[in-house]
DNA sequence: CGACAATACTTGTCAAGACAACTATTGTCG
DNA sequence: CGACAATAGTTGTCTTGACAAGTATTGTCG
């Protein structure tokens, strides 16, 4: 029983500009698919990040990568890749090596363990992105995938610089 | 299960399903815009969802809006909105009092400071979203917001449940 | 060779967000 | 009235993320 209170015309927020209602709506949408997402994960003691990390070094089994790379290919910047990768080793879910040609670099790897887990995973992922996405048509799908790229297209070169092929 | 079969040398590998494209797609994209609007929002020492409680209180000024209710009125649900209205009010952009007639409810008013910052910013917050998305056209921002709703829609009730009408 | 800059990562510090436990106030019912 | 629960906020604690400064290693130039 919560009381709504105040005039009954506030229910109207004015957007200050159309851009805006877009931009909010993303945000909203956004948070709403993470929230699936993150219920799935911490199930797992995995944040989406962590788990990215595994996705990106799985990619590359039984390569490696280098932090920076990591920290480059991740969907939002995290700039203290080491420490999270920090809790991803001391769960022996990855693992560390310095180069001895070059010591500055360090190489990551995902364990046979991180890949026990990925694929432990695997299908509660799939069927997680199926209920926050699997309602619309494919067709609706391609539709909104390209209007995401056409919105980042301006911005992908300044502050959004991952590349993550295709 | 379902087969990675993850061959080291293709260099699409990476979606396990269309649903995670999509996913990412638009992890990204938020991202990417968010960025620009942080950019903007810390010339003034603002968070963004600091932001939205002012937007918010000023929607309904000179009325008043109860803890809860702003909590949940926020874009992404915020726990710790005590902790959040802490700061606003030591820096006298909000003010708050309690009720005499039931002294557990928080009212919580837009100071006129708090006003006179929206107002500076305001300019700068339009413009900051048209270059967001000031790229797109108005019919391809209508498709998007489209569907976004359409994303949302089954999952409005469960997880995410603010309304901010519209 | 040696000073100095560049690179790649690490550490320190602090603000935000997530969760759980706690306090204060009011409503309910024996 | 008094025990007890419900409501509305607040506080404590821990993990993450952001930003700045620090360390180790290598490259460059006088």
């Amino acid at each position: 029983m919560t009381a709504p209170a105040s005039q009954p015309n506030t229910e109207q927020v004015h957007f200050d500009s159309p851009e805006q209602e877009v931009y909010l709506q993303l945000w909203r949408t956004y948070d709403c698919l993470k929230a699936l997402e993150e219920a799935l994960f911490v199930q797992y003691d995995l944040s989406a990040q962590q788990y990215n990390v595994l996705r990106l070094l799985q990619a590359v089994a039984p390569g490696t990568m280098q932090t920076m790379e990591l920290g480059r290919r991740l969907i939002s910047r995290a700039p203290d890749t080491t420490r999270m990768l920090d809790r991803l080793e001391k769960r022996s879910l990855i693992q560390r090596s310095r180069l001895p040609e070059n010591r500055r670099v360090v190489e990551i790897a995902i364990t046979k363990q991180g890949q026990v887990l990925l694929e432990t995973m695997a299908d509660a992922v799939v069927s997680m992105h199926q209920s926050q996405l699997g309602h619309l048509s494919a067709a609706q799908q391609k539709q909104l995938v390209k209007l995401l790229k056409r919105t980042r297209e301006p911005h992908e070169d300044a502050s959004c610089d991952w590349l993550e092929s295709d």
